[in-house]
DNA sequence: ACAGTGATGTGCT
DNA sequence: GCACATCACTGTA
């Protein structure tokens, strides 16, 4: 089994670090020491100096600033009064991350089950607030943290998922920058976030 | 389809 | 200060 990646691992681009994650593993150790854990299979890049999406730099200055922080670090963004889970990217003082927007559940699905009741288990991580609430995620407590920290970390996957098994898309529920293609998914996994039609991207011809 | 959520920003007094 | 509007979402239907 592969070691936590460190924080310098996010000190560049997001995009392809995003697409370097997809297939990952998050891994969550409780308080009570409980092992949590998912898959990632849903993931998105944040570039604030040059994206349209990014409202951080624009209507957000305060939340700028406080994803301009040293990379490597986990961040919360919040959005229609939910927590979204990121990693910071690019050197410090550049607001940049990849926000996790989906996980297919592996080790203590019985503890997520308890932290988020849903009747169908096909909802229980697929979307990017759904799989904080899953998991137990305390933002006060684990936001600034380092990525790398035992409660809460990320392994790399066993091995580079062949580009066949990659969808690259538009990202989800923005309106600017729609034909920026940071979104990747594993393609045809069933625990992927509910896509809105428009939300698709059409293929380079 | 649509209400509700909460952190943040804008505009008015 | 106060009233809204906005938003990278979720829950119930």
């Amino acid at each position: 089994m592969s070691r936590p990646l460190p924080p310098a691992h996010f000190a560049g681009d997001p995009v392809p670090i995003a697409r370097g994650l997809l297939g990952g593993t998050l891994v969550r150790l409780t308080p009570e020491g409980k092992r949590l854990s998912g898959r990632i299979v849903e993931i998105e890049a944040y570039d604030c100096p040059r994206d349209p999406a990014c409202t951080a730099g624009r209507f957000h200055a305060a939340r700028s600033a406080d994803m301009a922080v040293a990379p490597g670090r986990w961040l919360f963004w919040t959005a229609h009064g939910h927590p979204l889970l990121q990693v910071s990217c690019r050197p410090e003082g550049i607001a940049a991350s990849v926000l996790i927007r989906a996980l297919e559940p592996l080790e203590g699905v019985g503890q997520m089950l308890t932290n988020r009741p849903v009747t169908r288990e096909r909802d229980l991580t697929n979307g990017p607030a759904k799989l904080v609430y899953a998991l137990g995620l305390n933002p006060a407590q684990i936001g600034g943290t380092a990525v790398d920290s035992t409660e809460l970390h990320l392994l790399a996957p066993e091995s580079p998922l062949p580009a066949h098994q990659v969808e690259v898309t538009a990202r989800v529920g923005i309106k600017e920058g729609r034909n920026l293609p940071w979104r990747f998914v594993i393609r045809g996994n069933p625990w992927v976030s509910p896509a809105l039609p428009s939300m698709e991207m059409t293929a380079p011809s």
